[in-house]
DNA sequence: GTCTATATCCCGATAGAC
DNA sequence: GTCTATCGGGATATAGAC
């Protein structure tokens, strides 16, 4: 095998992963927007600019699509977690990963998470990948959730389990797009009351 | 008109809704476990125990159906709010309701909320009935919360619509399943933590 | 009004040429 | 690998007998 073979297969192979990112990308947004069982198969295709049946030889399945757009997701998420300051409060890194979900979201770029009794949860929880990389990044907010209620800042007499899914919901809080509709307020102050409820809750303090 | 077949017609009718009240509360069941997309005209029939055509002679189409439960839901709500005492702190009221609906998800008699872009959303706000239930509704409690925040009990620095809407988005928070998966706390317990959460935050205090 | 049986459509997935 | 064309299953909705 010459080198121009190896270079003509390299571009091929950039090709692909290209196309295969803009596959995803487009799977995450209309999952953001529809949700799983919204979203057609021939409308992924149609936004991504090519035949149905060309999608089916990247993916095997309409789930499968939506494992590659949840790992894209969770590999996002992991990235961002690991630019956090490690020396930085336990809870300043933790508000800052939850702000980034809410951005992701208004941004339609994080899929709306699956129902609990979703046919799509049962093919993401057999899929080791995914699990795995859930594992981490629940480990990690774990400690930091236990380490900010160690410090007094979040919480103590709330399991770190509850703190934990309390995040993670809002990362699909459909609340934001209720305010958005209203036209009431941009984007960021969006966010902040979202931030707010969630840390301050509704109480005056 | 003899007064026999004015009780028969009645008998009739008692009957009719009879029947419809059984088939609003099954499809209620599964808007909650389900959601509308996975909901199955055929499973409802089944589980109400008649022929799908039956179905149809009572309800004109699947929308129709999940509307009819979205009614249901809201005037078991307003029945509830009426009964709440209108001399108490609204934010006692408030919390009332609030525990109404978290309690109402655990028994799978909350209908999972559609989601902004759902089919059903359309239908739903072209419903007059549907809109004028969700108005009363908005309003009363937009009373109570303008009020608690006026009494000092309610953060004030938030605008009265998103304290309304992080009490609305409650209704289907998806971590109560989470936390019921878990297997660790008892019903009560989870819905103590997600008050927890809603009112005061997961911040210490 | 209730049933069985069926029409009709949509969607996920595939066949096969290029 | 990409395309057009199509299959097969399942879901909503209806026809027509009783």
């Amino acid at each position: 095998m010459n080198p121009a073979s190896i270079v003509r297969v390299t571009f091929k192979q950039q090709m692909l992963q290209a196309r295969e990112e803009a596959i995803v990308k487009t799977v995450n947004r209309l999952l953001a927007e529809k949700g799983f069982e919204a979203m057609t198969v021939d409308e992924v295709a149609a936004q991504v600019g090519i035949a149905k049946a060309s999608l089916y030889k990247h993916f095997a399945s309409k789930e499968a699509l939506a494992v590659a757009a949840m790992l894209r997701v969770i590999r996002l998420m992991q990235d961002f977690i690991q630019a956090l300051p490690a020396e930085a409060p336990a809870l300043e890194n933790l508000r800052a990963v939850v702000r980034w979900t809410l951005e992701a979201q208004l941004a339609a770029d994080m899929p709306s998470l699956p129902n609990p009794n979703s046919s799509l949860r049962a093919t993401l929880v057999a899929n080791q990948d995914y699990m795995a990389g859930v594992r981490v990044l629940r480990d990690r907010l774990s400690t930091w959730i236990a380490a900010a209620q160690a410090a007094g800042a979040l919480n103590p007499t709330l399991p770190a389990i509850a703190i934990l899914y309390t995040f993670y919901v809002r990362a699909c809080d459909p609340g934001l797009a209720f305010l958005r509709m209203d036209g009431l307020y941009q984007d960021e102050q969006i966010v902040d009351m979202v931030m707010c409820t969630c840390f301050d809750g509704v109480n005056a303090r």
